[in-house]
DNA sequence: TCTCTAAATATGCATAATGCATACATATAT
DNA sequence: ATATATGTATGCATTATGCATATTTAGAGA
């Protein structure tokens, strides 16, 4: 009983800065779904295919194809020719770039409200039980991709971050 | 910096989390955005307007109006005359009880497989950090609702709830 | 070399979920 | 009684998305 109240207490968490990066980003960008996210991994990944980044969003191909069409026509996004004739490399323009920060930054300062009312020790628990939980969600590569996808990826070290961890065990066995 | 790393954490969690909620409830209910949040909502507080809906929800009215059409053709909600000639009272009907039931079990089992890689231990403190956050996120009583849009309100004595008592203390003020 | 299949991308069409502007109905206050 | 406020509904549009299908290019086998 107690125990169902912590995960109500989570679910209402996890809602609750969802729903404070989501209304920052469109309040400030004007768009939703998985736009933010997109920007955040081409940031992370120049170069990366539409297909390669359908995975990691999670969404169908025309859904990408779409959603890619949208950020070129607004000058975030470039397709220049890839590794194949088929395949397209997908690049952040100068102005997707400063979308790009301006997204992590708010985000950043969005997370920082959570986080500011607790203690030093306090937030050194926080970190220990989140790299668990993440370890414990973390069931395939592409959820890997997925739960990431909107880190600011320069903050963590690869060798310290508990999704990327456990998706590197995950391989090996 | 390693404070930075504890927000890109917490934003991947809330992410995952967030997201796994998502996907079960769409997989088996096939609808998303606030559909399942008014299910669960109108279950806790039965017989409320479309306009009390509205603001727990943070949509448009009119976004109300379909979003109840939509149950409404579904089944799963009444529309019945209210305490005003204007004002609508709006209730599930069996189906939408049983809907909602789903859905919150669906949510409680997410939630669970994140909590499950913890100590009884863990918990315990898991559960005191997750009071202090929510009590931070909860700037005003519209904002209150909507972190609990979500929860099963009858896991949580509203007297432990730290976003009710944080509420109450605004209310006060 | 030619042809078949697979892979990457794109397009037509449809839908769900939403908002804005506006209309309508009822209540309340002066 | 009339003006204003409140609650609900509708017309129209948009964003974000999916499914089915087409198109282009690559690679593999005869």
């Amino acid at each position: 009983m107690d125990d169902e109240r912590t995960l109500n207490l989570l679910g209402a968490l996890a809602l609750s800065v969802v729903d404070a990066l989501n209304h920052v980003v469109e309040a400030n960008a004007g768009y939703g779904g998985e736009t933010p996210a997109a920007l955040v991994t081409l940031g992370a990944e120049p170069g990366i295919s539409i297909n390669a980044l359908r995975q990691m969003l999670n969404l169908s191909h025309p859904g990408t194809v779409r959603l890619i069409d949208r950020l070129e026509s607004q000058g975030l996004v470039e397709r220049r020719a890839g590794s194949d004739g088929r395949t397209l490399a997908l690049f952040l323009t100068d102005a997707g770039c400063e979308r790009r920060r301006a997204i992590l930054t708010e985000r950043r300062q969005q997370l920082q409200l959570a986080v500011n009312s607790l203690t030093t020790n306090e937030r050194q628990q926080l970190t220990k039980l989140l790299e668990k939980m993440l370890a414990t969600m973390t069931t395939n590569e592409l959820r890997a991709f997925a739960i990431c996808r909107l880190c600011e990826e320069e903050v963590c070290p690869q060798d310290r971050c508990p999704v990327e961890q456990k998706y590197c065990q995950l391989v090996k066995s």
